[in-house]
DNA sequence: AGCACGCCGACT
DNA sequence: GTCGGCGTGCTC
């Protein structure tokens, strides 16, 4: 009899012993368990002789569900990584790390795959009778040529065609077992391949001379430079190689395109992880990844966990963007894992953007990551003018300059489209002055108050330290003090108001969910429908508005002003990546950015000398502030009805790690957002120049802060380099 | 996380 | 007199 020590599925840090009888199991395979009254699907983690329980009262394994791990030894390791360095719980990384359908306890053996296949009758069909029915007859066409998988069919045809054609009985459903040996090398061909310019060239050679080992490198390639063809040239190598390559690409980022581009250019199959997937069809991508049967695999945050039996690159697009960091449950990034990864499988990893994430510069700039910069842009690409405009004592109309209404109404009458934009992100609005652009900082640490209004206070999210708000200016003593901020829906009523021959569009992450949704709102813009585009966040990504002329950022000063250390960067980002995507060589777009500190250094640095310049002096202020990418943080978070128990649990948790050599503890402080759905939000930060000192107090206090009496009455959580601090 | 146990208000 | 509200505590 055998102890095995079992990952369950439920958020506390420890195994949970079994008795079991017969010979050993391995690590990573999967067994289902009694668990108090009901049984659970776990991972076996550990085998043992002993046990702190007592033996006797061990309950058994259940039923042993793999012959082998579903694991390999890489991904193991990478799930100990991850409970280590987050904190977090091994059943829930174990969890995370796998496909829902395997959680659930479904079979991990390959089933058989279900294909349409001409019926005697369908080969034998003359296609002209179906004229009238033009999707019916390309997917017949189509199966002229090769059998179909059924998924695939659905998704090239739709489902209409293919169940017409099913009832005609011209297609017949088959299954096929797949082969064990992977088929796409053979099929694999290289579709017009451009030639590289001379920067791309120097940065495929430079992947390419250490593709059988890790290695890091920034692809840090300016709008337009032809990134995606380097990573192209370089997965070539790597398939030609017999390898495969897993491609990380931002949540918006995953469109049918993108896909296409990779499937064109070598003419085989690619594996597609994203969210519309149902769990068998989850499942399949993962086996066939598993098996090698597939040379690429694209997906977005955790497609980090497919396996791969024949890891050959790993490729992260958009480094810097913000979906990788997973914010909530277990708070991976995923481009962070990517670098573990790499290392374990000894694989060199591409990070690829056109403005960086600083702690990705710095990496680079130390030396760490090896630089490659791509500075040269392709064909008719064309980069905005930036402009900044005071509206210090201008009168505003839902929140746009009369200035700037003109310049709208010049863009527009000319027959362009304007975008303008709300800068939500990271938003802890700062008291501002109108008149003089005067902003309140804190006495000990020089860094602006943020206004919470429902506490009636300003609050340093810096040191700590609080006031009441003032009545009138501090510098010209007006008491025109105004937070920053403008409502979408304000912002939308107005301007159809102002301007109500012109159609305008609003788009954000609500307005555009759903499947396709973004896309017909893209195409629809590109087609002159809408006139005045309305935004946040989702429209800086990937997306081209060669017709818009006019950007207009209204809320530029939140960001300045944010306790959010991140949100000047996240800013810049987001200025540059929409200064590259909005008009064209003929038509060329200008930008404009609305703010009460016209002379801010941050900005005029991004303005005049671009992003890479800023992002040097950004990581030297953050450098003198003590921050990351320099310091190592944590944050503990915690929400409840009651602020006096959020408050009261963070207190007892600030206990713990008072007094640890070169460590602060800032707070408990009220969150950003200090209430949300009817909860306060209290938060922790703890702060060290070391990550070792971190890592270190952490790991000895976390279990007795999970034991805390309140920690079962609140909820809170342990972010670990947060992102967010919303 | 679930799920049971347990101790107090509105119903056949 | 019960049904069920969700606070508390435990699961190898």
């Amino acid at each position: 009899m055998i102890i095995i020590r079992v990952a369950l599925p439920i958020p506390k840090r420890q195994l949970f012993d079994y008795q079991y009888e017969g010979k050993a199991l391995a690590a990573g395979i999967r067994v289902a368990v009694p668990f108090g009254p009901r049984e659970m699907v776990g991972v076996v983690w550990e085998t043992s002789d002993k046990s702190e329980w007592d033996i006797s009262k061990l309950k058994s394994i259940e039923k042993v569900l793999d012959d082998s791990p579903i694991f390999d030894p890489v991904l193991i390791k990478l799930c100990s990584w991850l409970a280590q360095y987050y904190k977090h719980s091994i059943g829930d990384v174990v969890q995370t790390a796998m496909p829902v359908a395997l959680r659930k306890g479904q079979s991990s053996q390959v089933k058989p795959l279900e294909y349409w296949t001409l019926s005697d009758e369908g080969k034998h069909t003359d296609l002209t009778g179906l004229a009238r029915a033009p999707k019916q007859r390309t997917a017949l066409e189509a199966l002229h040529k090769e059998d179909l998988l059924k998924s695939k069919a659905k998704s090239d045809f739709g489902p209409a065609a293919i169940k017409a054609l099913s009832e005609k009985a011209l297609i017949e459903a088959i299954e096929k077992t797949p082969s064990k040996t992977p088929t796409w090398q053979q099929n694999l061909v290289i579709q017009d391949k451009p030639f590289a310019n001379v920067e791309q060239a120097v940065a495929i050679s430079s992947i390419e001379a250490k593709l059988d080992q890790y290695g890091c490198f920034l692809l840090d390639g300016i709008t337009g430079s032809g990134k995606t063809e380097v990573y192209l040239q370089a997965i070539e190598q790597v398939l030609k190689q017999g390898k495969q390559v897993l491609i990380l690409v931002p949540e918006i980022g995953l469109t049918p395109q993108t896909v296409h581009r990779f499937k064109y250019r070598f003419g085989i199959d690619v594996g597609v992880l994203h969210s519309g997937l149902n769990n068998t069809e989850r499942l399949q991508v993962w086996q066939q990844s598993a098996n090698a049967q597939l040379g690429i695999i694209i997906g977005t945050r955790s497609a980090i966990f497919t396996p791969m039996l024949k890891p050959g690159l790993l490729i992260v697009d958009e480094e810097h963007d913000a979906s990788y960091k997973q914010q909530d449950g277990l708070r991976y990034h995923a481009r962070d894992l990517a670098v573990m990864r790499a290392r374990e499988e000894n694989i060199p990893l591409v990070l690829g953007s056109a403005t960086p994430a600083l702690e990705t510069l710095n990496n680079a700039l130390t030396g760490k990551y090896q630089h490659l910069k791509l500075a040269q842009r392709a064909g008719n690409a064309s980069l905005a003018t930036q402009h900044v405009f005071d509206i210090r004592q201008q009168p505003l109309k839902f929140g746009v300059a009369q200035g700037m209404l003109d310049r709208m109404n010049q863009h527009l009458q000319q027959g362009s489209q304007v975008m303008l934009f709300i800068n939500r992100r990271g938003y802890a609005p700062a008291l501002m002055c109108h008149q003089c652009g005067f902003v309140e900082h804190c006495k000990h640490c020089d860094k602006p108050f943020t206004l919470h209004k429902q506490l009636y206070k300003l609050q340093c999210h810096h040191c700590g330290s609080a006031k009441a708000i003032p009545k009138a200016c501090q510098q010209c003593h007006s008491n025109e003090l105004v937070s920053m901020g403008v409502g979408t829906e304000q912002l939308e009523q107005g301007l159809a108001n102002y301007f109500p021959q012109y159609s305008s569009i609003r788009i954000d992450s609500d307005s555009a969910r759903g499947k396709n949704k973004l896309d017909n709102m893209l195409t629809s813009i590109n087609n002159n429908e809408h006139q005045i585009l309305i935004g946040t966040q989702i429209l800086s990504k990937g997306h081209h508005f060669p017709n818009v002329t006019l950007v207009l950022i209204l809320d530029v000063d939140g960001a300045l002003f944010s306790a959010d250390y991140r949100a000047a960067e996240h800013l810049a980002q987001l200025i540059t990546q929409l200064a590259g995507r909005a008009g064209r060589a003929e038509k060329p777009g200008e930008m404009w950015l609305q703010t009460h500190d016209p002379g801010h250094p941050l900005l005029q640095d991004l303005i005049n000398n671009g992003y890479a310049h800023f992002a040097q002096y950004a990581l030297l202020e953050r450098q003198h502030a003590q921050l990351p990418p320099f310091t190592f943080q944590a944050l503990f978070k915690a929400q409840a009805i009651s602020a006096r128990d959020a408050f009261d649990f963070l207190q007892q948790v600030a206990q713990l790690f008072n007094g640890v050599d070169n460590l602060d503890c800032i707070g408990p402080i009220p969150a950003l957002m200090e209430k949300r759905q009817g909860q306060f939000r209290m938060q922790l930060l703890l702060q060290s120049a070391h990550r070792s000192t971190l890592q270190k107090a952490i790991g000895q206090h976390i279990r007795q802060i999970e034991g805390l009496n309140l920690a079962n009455k609140i909820r809170w959580s342990l972010d670990i380099d947060p992102q967010d601090f919303s």
